[in-house]
DNA sequence: TCCCATTGCCGGGTTTTACCGGATTGTCTG
DNA sequence: CAGACAATCCGGTAAAACCCGGCAATGGGA
């Protein structure tokens, strides 16, 4: 089976590697796009049977384009390519309608795979995001943006603004134990063992500027 | 001429990509790298003609892999490739003995004119990024002094990525005691006294991203 | 040539973090 | 009302971070 893809992806450089990566596996690329909006509309014009997109795409991103595709060409399914394990890209991904989540992280054959799986019907899932969707099926819940109290997150901006847990204790009134005790949850929840996670966390989830 | 490349950059799927484009252009493509530190130890040991690094990698940043290849293998040239166009990153890079630059966003033909240049000797920079080193040259501005050395730098980037002193001893091969008055002396001379400020710091100085 | 910056190493000290338990109160919701 | 969860507090331990000295080899620049 042939299959024909679309990739979009918003760096020439790496879009053309893809092409020329997923040509020599014999795949047939019959368009490239830079942007969302730009995919929609050749996914509509050519119709392929798989249609790679990145997230993070200027004007229209992934996430939005895929909506855009499953309502006009419902039968064109998409993967999402990224370089985003958070669950919430995961999460909202997979609500979309992608039938396909690969980190860029990953092998270059994971990619193969999946555009194998998705073609024939089938859902491929990195190994490192299945844990995130069993994870939100088990717990029920789509974590919305921030799995956070409003005490843990004043806690880590603290934390991130380099306050020790004992001017922390002191600027939110309460006692140092507890202060590390929010400081504890928020690691676990998080999964984030470090100091320096915590900070870059802060920051890219805009809790703090660096 | 057969030249030979060594490719450095983190996301696999990319790496590869990139791999097969270059290969159907008849480069050969000599070795591949996850992280700066790998880049520069398969440097040594293969002596590629070029190699291509991307500036945002783990372990060691793209700017400071060159710096260390400068050092032992002076007659590789290197070529950054990046999404960042922005001055601060184009002019940390010539400054670190870069010889071409090439923006992720330009195809593939640049990436491939590149390397033939840098590999006869001469430099390419990416149409964007030429204006830049011209505004630089120009009004003489230059990037705010760095007080830290080769060695610190690493050190800091190791810190903000959340590593152990012993673990950046075990990664630098030195004694964690060292390790440790290279974080002192840091801190000292950027008079920042906490973790997290140091990671602040490294992400406002583009060491590594949030 | 002499000096200084850099890098690497060591001892010995205090403070803070990270992780392990457990407990109480109040609120909100099914 | 019961159960879940948020927020608070507490004790203990081992590891890590932080801070203070000093010392030695190196190699390049004044």
């Amino acid at each position: 089976m042939t299959c024909r893809v679309l990739i979009a992806e918003d760096h020439v450089v790496v879009r053309q590697g893809l092409k020329a990566l997923l040509e020599r596996e014999k795949f047939e690329v019959v368009a490239e796009a830079s942007d969302g909006r730009e995919a929609t509309r050749m996914t509509r014009e050519l119709v392929p049977d798989v249609a790679i997109l990145d997230l993070a795409m200027p004007q229209l991103n992934g996430i939005d384009a895929t909506r855009a595709i499953r309502e006009s060409c419902p039968q064109v399914r998409t993967i999402a390519l990224t370089m985003y394990a958070e669950d919430q890209y995961v999460l909202a991904a997979l609500q979309a309608g992608f039938r396909g989540y690969v980190l860029k992280s990953q092998a270059a054959s994971h990619l193969v795979r999946a555009i194998q799986e998705v073609c024939r019907g089938e859902i491929y899932l990195s190994p490192a995001v299945s844990r995130v969707v069993v994870d939100a099926y088990l717990g029920r819940k789509s974590l919305p943006e921030n799995p956070l109290t409003q005490r843990e997150r004043e806690v880590l901006q603290l934390v991130a603004e380099g306050k020790t847990t004992k001017e922390i204790a002191h600027t939110l009134g309460i006692s140092a134990k507890t202060a590390e005790s929010h400081r504890a949850r928020i690691m676990r929840k998080l999964e984030i063992h470090d100091t320096a996670g915590l900070v870059r966390y802060a920051i890219r989830r805009g809790v703090i500027q660096a």
